[in-house]
Order: C-alpha cells, then sequence, then structure tokens
RNA sequence: GCCGGAGUGGCGGAAUUGGCAGACGCGCGGGAUUCAAAAUCCCGUCCUGGCAACAGGGUGAGGGUUCGAGUCCCUCCUCCGGCACCA
C-alpha cells in the first residue's frame, strides 16, 4: 500500500483518542448536577458470550452513543453506563463439561467483550461499570429479594407493604398464623409442574424442550410438581396493564405487553353439582350465552374430578388424566387441532334455567387459568363448537348475528358465531344486545348469590427459582420444623459456595446441593438450619441494574435515594425486541413494588423505549455460525475502523428495521470518511490542506451548511440516523467540489459528525487548532433565514402531468406564481387554447392547472 | 387460526406526512489521471421508444376518494415478527 504521510490513518486516530478519553475521563457522569439538565440514556446490557461481540449488538450501541454524544453537546448532563448481565448457562455448561468455575469463564468473557466495545470509542462512563455476578452487585439482587419475601400486597390500596402490617385472623394457631403469613409473601413458594428430564436429572426451562423430549440429548421430558419459589407477578397486572400509559414506547411493544397479560372481564358462574352437595364454579366472559351452555368441561387436574366422577367412568377418566400428566404444555397444544375428552358420568345443574347437562374433561380447558372449568356453548365459541361437534353434543343457539345469512347457519348448528348480537332463546332476556345482557345477567346472577363479575389475566405469577449453580443463591433459611426465614440484610451478601463439579445431582436436587458446608448453617438455639439451593433466574440481575448505575459502588445500600432522585427515568432505552414482553415486565413489576415501598420515585423505569431490528448476514438470512455468514467486529474495525464501522450501523437504513449486512456498504462509508478526511489534510504532505482558509461561506455554501445542522440535529432528535448520515455526505461532496473550503463550515461539519464518527471528528478538530477535545463543544445552531433558498423551482402540472419548471423568488406570491405558470410555452401548448377550470399553488412545491 | 409490521430501481434505502417518486450509498457503464494497476475525480444509470428535445409507463395486485395517492379507504396476494385452546 502507498501510504503516505497524510492518508486517513483510522487505526492510529482510533487508538489516540481512545485512549485520550480513557485518560481525561471524558464522559464522567457528575452526580446531582443541578447546573444542567440531566439524560440517562441506557443499553441493554449484553451477556458476555464466550462468541465475543455480534454486529448486532454495536447497532444499538452505536445509537445510543450518538443520542449520548449530541446530549452532551446540547448542554445535558448525561449519563451513559455499561455492564454485563453475566450469570447464565453457557458458563456453567461449560462449566460441567470442563470444570473451570464459571466465574473464570464469565471474567474471560467479560474482558474479551470489554476490549471490544471499547475499540468502537463507546462515550460510556466506565467507572460505573458493574457485573450482575459480582457478589457487591447480587448483594442488591437479594436484597430487593428479601424486600418481596417481607413484604405482602395490600389489594385495597394496590400497593405492597411490609409483612409485620398484615392483618391476621383472629383464632389462628401459631401454625395456621405461619401458613397465613406465608400464602401472602410476595416470594412465597408453590408446587407447579415443572419440565422434569429424568435422563438430565434436572428441570429444563421451556425452550429446552422441544416436542416433548429434551434438546440436548432427546431424552423424555415429564411434567412434574416440585417447589419452586414464585413471585407474585399478578397482583401488579392491573398497574402494569394502567401505567403503560405513561410510557413513550411504540405501539406494537405496548400491545405485546398488553396481550401478554391478557386481562379479560368477564363473570364467575356456579353450577350446582346434580345429586352433591358441591358446586362448580366455572369463569366466562360471555355471561350473555348462559342459556346456550350444553355441557361442561372440567381441566383434568381440577381437584372436583375424584368426586364427581361416576363409577362407570371412574377407569376411563383415570386413564385420561394420566395421559394429561404426562404431556407437556407444548404437547397440549400441539395437539389443539385434535379435541380430546372423556365424560365423567356426573351432570350440572344450569343456575338460569335448571337444566341437566353433562360434564366433561378435557384438557383443552386449563388448570391453571379462570377456575379450571368452563360451561361450554358451543354456538357461540370455537373450540366448544369443535368438541361438541366431535362427540355428537347438543349445540343452541343463543345469539342472533347481525347477518341473517350467519343467522340462518348458526341456527343449523353449521356455523359458530363468536361476535355481538341480539339474544334468543334466552328467556326472559331475550331481544337484550350482547354488551348490555351481559351487564343485566351479572347483576341478576349476583342478586341471587350465583356468580359475580371477575377479572382473569393470562399473566401469570413468575417462576422465580432454577436449578442451577450459577444463579444467584436466594437468602433464605428452612428451618428444622419446616418454617423458612429469610437472611438478615447485614448476612448478605450470600455468596456462592466453591464447588468441586457442576453437574446436577440427578434427582432434581440443585448442584447446590453438593455444597454440604455451605448449606448447613446453625442457629442461634443451636438447631442446625438448610439453606435454599435453588438460585435465582438471569432475568432476576437484569431486572433492576439501572438503579445500580445511579450508585454503583456504594457498599451501604443498593444506591442513594438522591440519586434516584437526579437520574431517574432513564429517559432512553435502546435494545432488542426479544426482551420486548419478559424483561420489560420483570423490570417494571419490580420498579413498582420498589416504588410501593419508597426506594423508587417514578412508575416505570424507562421513559422511551426503542428496539433496534436485527442485522442479517450478506445473504440475507440470520446470522449463524453454521451458514458462515458471521460478521466479526474485529475484523471490520481492523479493516476499516471503529468510525466507518458505527456510521456503517447506522446508514444501513432504519434503525428499528430488520436488514441485511453488506461489506461494499462499510467501504462506501468509510470513503465518505476519507473524503471528509481529505477536506483538511494534505494527503501528500499530512499537513493542514493550503484549500481550507478563514474565508467566509459563499451563499450556497451557508445554506447547505444550515440545513445540514438543522436535518442531522432532527434526525438524531427522531432516531433517523441513516438519513442524517445522507445529509452529512451532501454536504461533503459540495465541500469536496469547491477550490477554497471555508474553515468555519468545516468546524460545523466536525461537530455535527462528530456523534457518528467521533474519533476523525476529533482529530481533525485538533488539526484545526483546537486544543480542547470537541466532546462538550456547544452543537452548533442554525439559522432559519439562511435555510431558505432565495429562488425556488417549481413543477407545473396540467392535470397532475408535469409539462413544465418554473423559477420564481422564494418571496412570490400566488397570483404571481400562477401569472407565470399560465404562461409558460409548454403550458399553453398543453392547454391548447382550453380555459383552466382551477389553478392550484402549493407554495414551495408545485402548482396544479386543472382543465 | 388470531394480532401486529412491511412490500418502492440490479441491491440497502429516501420522499417536508396528501404535492416534482427514486435523495444518499452500493453496484454497473463511460471518460479523465496512470507505463500499468489500485486509489481518486467527472459524466451517466427506474423501465420502454428516440441521436436528441421529448413522449408513454411506473411504488406487491385490483378497485375507490381527491385537482393531485408510495402516502388515505376497501378487497386480495406475499414476506417478517408475536401469540397460540387463556373460556
Amino acid at each position: 500500500m502507498g501510504t503516505t504521510e497524510g492518508t486517513y490513518d483510522f487505526g492510529r486516530i482510533e487508538r489516540k483518542w481512545q485512549a485520550y478519553w480513557d485518560e481525561h475521563k471524558s464522559f464522567r457522569a457528575v452526580d446531582c448536577d443541578a447546573s444542567k439538565p440531566k439524560y440517562y440514556v441506557l443499553d441493554m446490557f449484553p451477556y458476555p458470550s464466550g462468541q465475543g461481540l455480534h454486529v448486532g449488538h454495536p447497532e444499538g450501541y452505536t445509537a445510543t452513543d450518538i443520542v449520548a454524544r449530541y446530549k452532551r453537546m446540547k448542554g445535558f448532563n448525561v449519563l451513559h453506563p455499561f455492564g454485563w448481565d453475566a450469570f447464565g448457562l453457557p458458563a456453567e455448561q461449560h462449566a460441567i463439561k470442563t470444570g473451570t468455575h464459571p466465574e473464570e469463564t464469565t471474567n474471560q468473557n467479560i474482558a474479551n467483550m470489554k476490549r471490544q466495545t471499547k475499540a468502537l470509542g463507546f462515550s460510556y462512563d466506565w467507572d460505573r461499570e458493574i457485573a450482575t455476578t459480582d457478589p457487591e452487585y447480587y448483594h442488591w439482587t437479594q436484597w430487593i429479594f428479601l424486600k418481596l419475601f417481607n413484604c405482602f400486597f395490600d389489594e385495597g390500596q394496590q400497593k405492597a407493604r411490609p409483612i409485620e402490617e398484615l392483618p391476621i385472623p383472629e383464632g389462628l394457631s401459631d401454625d395456621q398464623r405461619r401458613r397465613y403469613i406465608d400464602d401472602r409473601r410476595l416470594a412465597y413458594q408453590a408446587d407447579v409442574p415443572v419440565n422434569w428430564c429424568p435422563a438430565l436429572g434436572t428441570v429444563l426451562a421451556n425452550e429446552e424442550v422441544v416436542g416433548g423430549v429434551s434438546e440436548r440429548g432427546g431424552h423424555p421430558v415429564i411434567r412434574r410438581p416440585m417447589r419452586q419459589w414464585m413471585l407474585r407477578i399478578t397482583r401488579y397486572a392491573e398497574r402494569l396493564l394502567d401505567d403503560l400509559k405513561e410510557v413513550d414506547w411504540s405501539e406494537s411493544i405496548k400491545k405485546l405487553q398488553v396481550d401478554w397479560i391478557g386481562r379479560s372481564v368477564g363473570a364467575e358462574v356456579c353450577f350446582r353439582i346434580d345429586g352433591r352437595d358441591d358446586n362448580l364454579w366455572v369463569f366466562t366472559t360471555r355471561p350473555d350465552t348462559l342459556f346456550g351452555a350444553t355441557y361442561m368441561v372440567v381441566a383434568p387436574e381440577h381437584p372436583l374430578v375424584d368426586a364427581i366422577v361416576a363409577d362407570g367412568q371412574r377407569a376411563a377418566v383415570k386413564a385420561y388424566c394420566e395421559a394429561a400428566a404426562r404431556k407437556s404444555d407444548l404437547d397440549r397444544t400441539d395437539l389443539a387441532k385434535d379435541k380430546t375428552g372423556v365424560f365423567t358420568g356426573a351432570y350440572a345443574v344450569n343456575p338460569v334455567n335448571e337444566t341437566r347437562i353433562p360434564i366433561w374433561i378435557s384438557d383443552y380447558v386449563l388448570i391453571s387459568y379462570g377456575t379450571g372449568a368452563i360451561m361450554a356453548v358451543p354456538a357461540h365459541d370455537d373450540r366448544d363448537f369443535e368438541f361438541a361437534t366431535k362427540f355428537e353434543l347438543p349445540i343452541i343457539q343463543v345469539v342472533q348475528p347481525p347477518s341473517c345469512e350467519d343467522a340462518e347457519r348458526v341456527a343449523r348448528g353449521e356455523l359458530c358465531f363468536t361476535g355481538d348480537g341480539t339474544a334468543i332463546n334466552s328467556g326472559p332476556f331475550d331481544g337484550l344486545p350482547t354488551p348490555e345482557f351481559k351487564e343485566r345477567i351479572t347483576a341478576w346472577l349476583a342478586e341471587r348469590g350465583l356468580g359475580k363479575r371477575a377479572v382473569n389475566y393470562k399473566l401469570r405469577d413468575w417462576l422465580f427459582s432454577r436449578q442451577r449453580y450459577w444463579g444467584e443463591p436466594f437468602p433464605i433459611l428452612h428451618l428444622p420444623d419446616g418454617q423458612i426465614m429469610g437472611l438478615a440484610e447485614s448476612d448478605l451478601p450470600l455468596r456462592l459456595p466453591e464447588l468441586d463439579d457442576y453437574k446436577p445431582l440427578g434427582t432434581g436436587e440443585p448442584p447446590l446441593a453438593k455444597a454440604t458446608d455451605w448449606i448447613d448453617v446453625t442457629m442461634p438455639d443451636g438447631s442446625t438450619a438448610r439453606r435454599e439451593t435453588n438460585t435465582m433466574p438471569q432475568w432476576a440481575g437484569s431486572c433492576w441494574y439501572y438503579l445500580r448505575y445511579l450508585d454503583p459502588r456504594n457498599s451501604e445500600r443498593g444506591w442513594d435515594p438522591a440519586k434516584e432522585r437526579y437520574w431517574m427515568p432513564v429517559d432512553l432505552y435502546i435494545g432488542g425486541a426479544e426482551h420486548a414482553v419478559l424483561h420489560l415486565l420483570y423490570s417494571r413489576f419490580w420498579h413498582k413494588f420498589l416504588y410501593d415501598l419508597g426506594y423508587v420515585t417514578t412508575k416505570e423505569p424507562f421513559k422511551k423505549l426503542v428496539n433496534q431490528g436485527m442485522i442479517l448476514g450478506e445473504d440475507g438470512q440470520k446470522m449463524s455460525k453454521s451458514r458462515g455468514n458471521v460478521v466479526n467486529p474485529d475484523q471490520v474495525v481492523t479493516d476499516y475502523g471503529a468510525d466507518s464501522m458505527r456510521l456503517y450501523e447506522m446508514f444501513m437504513g432504519p434503525l428499528e428495521a430488520m436488514k441485511p449486512w453488506s461489506m461494499q456498504g462499510v467501504q462506501g462509508v468509510h470513503r465518505f470518511l476519507q473524503k471528509t478526511w481529505r477536506l483538511v489534510v494534505d494527503e501528500e504532505t499530512g499537513r493542514f490542506s493550503v484549500n481550507v482558509r478563514p474565508v467566509p461561506p459563499e451563499e450556497e455554501t451557508l445554506r447547505l451548511l444550515h440545513q445540514t445542522i438543522k436535518k442531522v440535529g432532527d434526525d438524531i432528535e427522531s432516531f433517523g440516523f441513516n438519513t442524517a448520515i445522507s445529509a452529512m455526505m451532501i454536504l461533503v461532496n459540495h465541500l469536496g467540489r469547491l477550490e477554497v473550503r471555508p474553515k468555519s463550515v468545516l468546524e460545523s461539519l466536525l461537530l455535527v459528525l462528530a456523534p457518528f464518527a467521533p474519533h476523525i471528528a476529533e482529530e481533525l478538530w485538533q488539526r484545526l487548532g483546537h486544543a480542547q477535545s470537541l466532546a462538550y463543544e456547544p452543537w452548533p445552531t442554525y439559522e432559519k433565514d439562511l435555510i431558505k433558498d432565495s429562488q425556488i423551482e417549481l413543477a407545473v402540472q396540467v392535470n397532475g402531468k408535469i409539462r413544465d419548471r418554473i423559477v420564481v423568488p422564494a418571496e412570490a406570491g400566488d397570483e404571481d406564481i400562477k401569472a407565470q405558470a399560465l404562461g409558460c410555452d409548454r403550458v399553453v401548448e398543453a392547454l391548447a387554447g382550453k380555459t383552466p377550470k382551477k389553478v392550484i399553488v402549493i407554495k414551495s412545491r408545485l402548482v396544479n392547472i386543472v382543465v
């Protein structure tokens, strides 16, 4: 390569400025600086994987970095931190295979990814770096868990309160009293069905079970109830839903959360069981179809099954329930196409008309939703319709659809109608429109004690324990008498013990059960308590990390209240859409809980949220090792530099869109940076270009500069980074054509370029004679008047077709424009003597002559 | 199946939100420079016809509203994402 003195040596420049920023701690955020408005820009922190950084990571990081640098120049006190979501399965699996402590693997991976991240020149305040695996960090994860354990949810006040304030009914025994309290904690234990793989000796996450067998090894997986820690997120369902109003997120992400929470309003209705002193409660959103209920269905796990089943049906029911228990959730849904079920031999009595209807068992009814039982209205529910058709159960129409055609087919039992209509075959309620009927019947049932209004959520309580080693230990002790006790806050952090090997025991007990010294704890009374051996899921650490950044080295508390008041909420949060539901929901839940206790002062943690789109390989396919289309960020930085990498990531297309990588595209933006370089530096000599002079710019250059300043600023504010870059390209192309380049214009250009390509901008800024970094230079301003062209070209249309163009002064009036347009030769020709009916003048756009 | 989002040149993508479709970049063609190449610079590049001026067509398909539609409305097709018996 014929490198001369002055070529754009990005490698040298980037190392130089990264060292400079480090040394000067240029991006240190100052806590509680009242002299400036604050701005908190957050990236979703990554899992430190052995694969290192992926080109998808820097997409979001570059976007937030541009905003962070821009806001600093706009005079904000910016908090822009980074850290590691470092607990997780891969390090543990590596430990099982090789015996290497997960901590060692994790630290190596962090070191490597930190090197890669720093090479991109992001303006993070590295003094605030955190890792969730650090005991100084998980100390406070455990602390929050303890708070959850030590609180209950007050339904009346709709907020969490300390467990000591829980009103306890009179006359309970010690044991009952304890159980009463434990049942109301926000962190509680329950027996819940989990995916148990006997061959692997471990519990698997839903994602690790494919088609009823383990993803690794293909061993059978069964559903088995096990004692698990749960968090009562469902109590916050209403607030998680309501407060979405307060947040500036895309409608689609909000909708994802709304659907996940899945609120539905209806009624619980009581059916008497014929011949027994028992009731069967069902939940329905369509109490208006009660007269059309022709049978009932209970889930196989329903507690009433055993009691109600008729002797003749006992064998069949038992077989069915056992088969259902063996199926995983996935199997159950896979079989959705073909409904199964058995008759119990028992009957229920419909409270509205005393009709006797059969009770069936089917796994299309879920024990975990509503009451685990339904009334089946086959004429107006798709699932019931399918079931009734298969088992030849009666179908009774009780809603008349608005369309006559549909009405006839529903009446004949050929069509299932689930929409709103008018009641028929419903006794005294006939003729009522669906919404009104719902209200009337709910009130009618309530008066008679046969039902009540009810709200149900799809959202379930959060299964919070994992049978793993590499996670936060629970700060919990199990006493010999079966009581559970939280550790004292002063005993935190509870550190993970060292283990010789990390393999699961094979009994369903977590690896921590092997740490015998650690498990047994001698109590003050001499008895021996056992520590909890489950660990927390990876979500735990990521639920609150944005708070630890506020005060990352505080050993007295999780964060300082004054700092929380100053920095919160997060003004901008960028990350992958894969976290649109769970991470954001869990974080919001913890935040609201902390809000209830007064530890945070905002209802919501993340004000503005943006999801970056996925980056595909050059072949348009998802990047993967097996396809061989993975782009290595290190290679791009080596070949083209961090500034080119950053710029390309933003130039590819809209931030939120999915888009394919192109190395040639990287070259394109790289050429743009070289052109920019040559505007200032003479490549031959390496010295300042003789064409750069301290002269005032001509009108055209000045106008273009001001247009660019406006465009780039506006585009950063609206996350249109790709169009901001194209605007800068236009300006650079223009300046490259000039014989003499005004220094002041170059300076402004470098300032607007700086957030995108900070290294080259700093270097050229210095070469233009500035001793100070440009990181805190004020963002250039533009003047409205200078943006406007003095002459405007307008298209002249005749009947919507362009026939000519005219040039008019910017301040020309409509009448003048009209006259000039009508006078054009080609317009006169196109009019062919006809008189215009109407002439539409759109200032600065076009003229349309209608004939 | 249901719910979102998107379909624009050879490619990635622009289009002041109803006003000149294709900015900017890539690629491609031609030229300048060079002993030659790389790099760089200039010109061209939606399609069709024409040497050209120009004419006609054109934003997944079809219809509609409007002086005017990539943009709004209806029907359909394709791709992507989410949910998947939640009563």
